[in-house]
DNA sequence: CTGAAAGCGCTTACAG
DNA sequence: CTGAAAGCGCTTACAG
């Protein structure tokens, strides 16, 4: 009898002992319902769960982001579904493609390929989508990133307030947006200072530790007129950095993009851009949310600030 | 007609011309299967997901862990749900229920309340489940843990033969089943070498960075025979005995268990009891694989070895 | 308040 | 090689 579905659904219109018969049964027989049939049937649709596809989780700032997700999407009745990119655009492609198959409800999306136009057709069928940290197809979906030219612009800004001439910037891959808007933040922030940008100052390309600290250590061998600050352009190449400059006799300034745990019991302690990874991952999620509420407002493009935090490292003199 | 079905899985038995035009037509009005409803007939009634069930993502002890699951999953053709527990055995038992109603073929579980027996009736049901980091339901469900108490009087006895007496011990809720066995670990390892457990040297249900810093800081405090050495029992910890003894004059020994990113770079730098995570979240993923394909031997115990690794500031004599 | 019928999107088992 | 029927576990819409 479907009067079960009733009881267990908690519907009004049942009698009180019928109601008890059928929940003594379902605990005696040790009955779980099973949600994916449900979904099949019912009106709205809904699966409930919601996908996150982003790089490494090894990495703080996607943990964290993730851990922000996860949070938000439980305590709204969510299951969140995370998948790894790898960085790699076939990959992402996909982890994508399983996951719409699963009919997840929403996709939060840190994107790695360059064209994402083959999700269009599943978002206009109803699979809500946001993209955060970099953004993409930007004005036709939500996206949440960090100022990150601003960021790096304050960087530059600090460090030439401190009297730096030639400061040295560790980047990752430009084909990264996050990269090539910190990279454009240096130069933009050297520009602005009417200093020129000495591209021998640059690296970009850079995608782990092991790169950022090779990279750096490059960037300091020079004897004469040598580089006496380093901007990092994130949390690995800092790290990278950090390495690459203790093993170096001379001070020199370093100012990294992200913060990271233990920056500050370091010696210098290290200055940061700290970009708020929770609220980018709370945002986003709230606003896929809303989405699936029913909001139809154009797309919207969030831009989060970021936030310079003078720790001993940003500061020391040439 | 339900040849479709037969075309996009690609079974043989369909003409190539029909199948041409099948294919031509699901890409043409963008057909994305169901996974769900595949499922629901399905005579194997797998989903091909797996659950991951943690403390908090921030925690790199826990996002390394799941990173490690992710991508055994990922290329074994399975996605994975995560889902906080918060450390509340009322939130761990919701997600578990919620996963279970998902019907996901398998559970991995970083257990927090004290009692998983609920979990006895679905595992009989069919759902493979798998502790992890602490074991629970032992000897009825394959747990993957680290040689916890083993590498805890490895820490000690290397402390004492560095000339040590008086070591003190920061240690998490001893209800947690790591936290109780590295703490027998300490005790075990002072009482194999004939010295006396001095319980106003121990600190424990320390829960955090903050509060284990101020337990560290208390430990240090006294001016007339002072603890000469901190052994910390987890990550978090020992981040806070490194900010407590960065704020010391007097040099002080410190052993962490955990290995954490940095720790090589901090002066002194940092000598840890190191667990091989990503090796938990393989093997614990692989086992989980092995019981989906049909391994029905005994419920097996894994445990990994530690390993310490000495770095600078577990060799600095009293 | 309760139940029989139909249907969600698929796969299975069977007949042709 | 192809299709009609039945069924997975549920919810919906409707009749009583």
């Amino acid at each position: 009898m479907k009067t079960v579905s009733r009881v267990l659904n908690a519907e009004p219109a049942v009698a009180v002992s019928t109601a008890e018969r059928v929940r003594e049964a379902a605990v005696r027989l040790g009955f779980q319902r099973n949600e994916a049939a449900a979904h099949l049937r019912r009106l709205d649709r809904s699966t409930r769960l919601l996908g996150l596809v982003s790089e490494d989780l090894r990495n703080p700032f996607y943990s964290a982001l993730a851990s922000a997700v996860e949070g938000v999407a439980r305590h709204n009745g969510y299951l969140l579904i995370v998948a790894s990119s790898d960085e790699n655009a076939d990959t992402e492609r996909g982890v994508l493609s399983a996951l719409i198959t699963r009919r997840v409800d929403g996709l939060i999306v840190v994107p790695t390929g360059t064209d994402h136009s083959f999700l269009i057709p599943e978002i206009d069928s109803g699979t809500a989508v946001v993209f955060v940290d970099r953004p993409a197809l930007a004005e036709q979906v939500d996206c949440v990133v960090a100022a990150n030219a601003d960021g790096a612009v304050s960087a530059v800004h600090h460090l030439l307030d401190h009297g730096h001439r030639r400061i040295g910037y560790l980047g990752d891959n430009p084909g990264i947006s996050t990269a090539q808007e910190r990279y454009r933040g240096y130069r933009d922030g050297l520009t602005a200072a009417r200093r020129p940008v000495d591209d021998s100052l640059v690296r970009l390309g850079l995608h782990d530790t092991a790169a950022a600290e090779d990279a750096c250590r490059e960037l300091l061998a020079p004897v004469d007129d040598p580089v006496t600050a380093i901007f990092a352009g994130n949390n690995r190449l800092t790290i990278g950095a950090v390495h690459a400059i203790a093993n170096q006799a001379r001070p020199v300034a370093l100012i990294g993009f992200d913060d990271f745990e233990l920056a500050d019991v370091l010696r210098p302690a290290v200055t940061v851009v700290a970009q708020d990874v929770d609220a980018m991952g709370r945002t986003a999620t709230e606003l896929l949310l809303r989405r699936l509420a029913g909001d139809r407002r154009p797309a919207t493009l969030v831009t989060l600030s970021t936030r310079l935090i003078p720790r001993g490292s940003g500061e020391i003199r040439p």
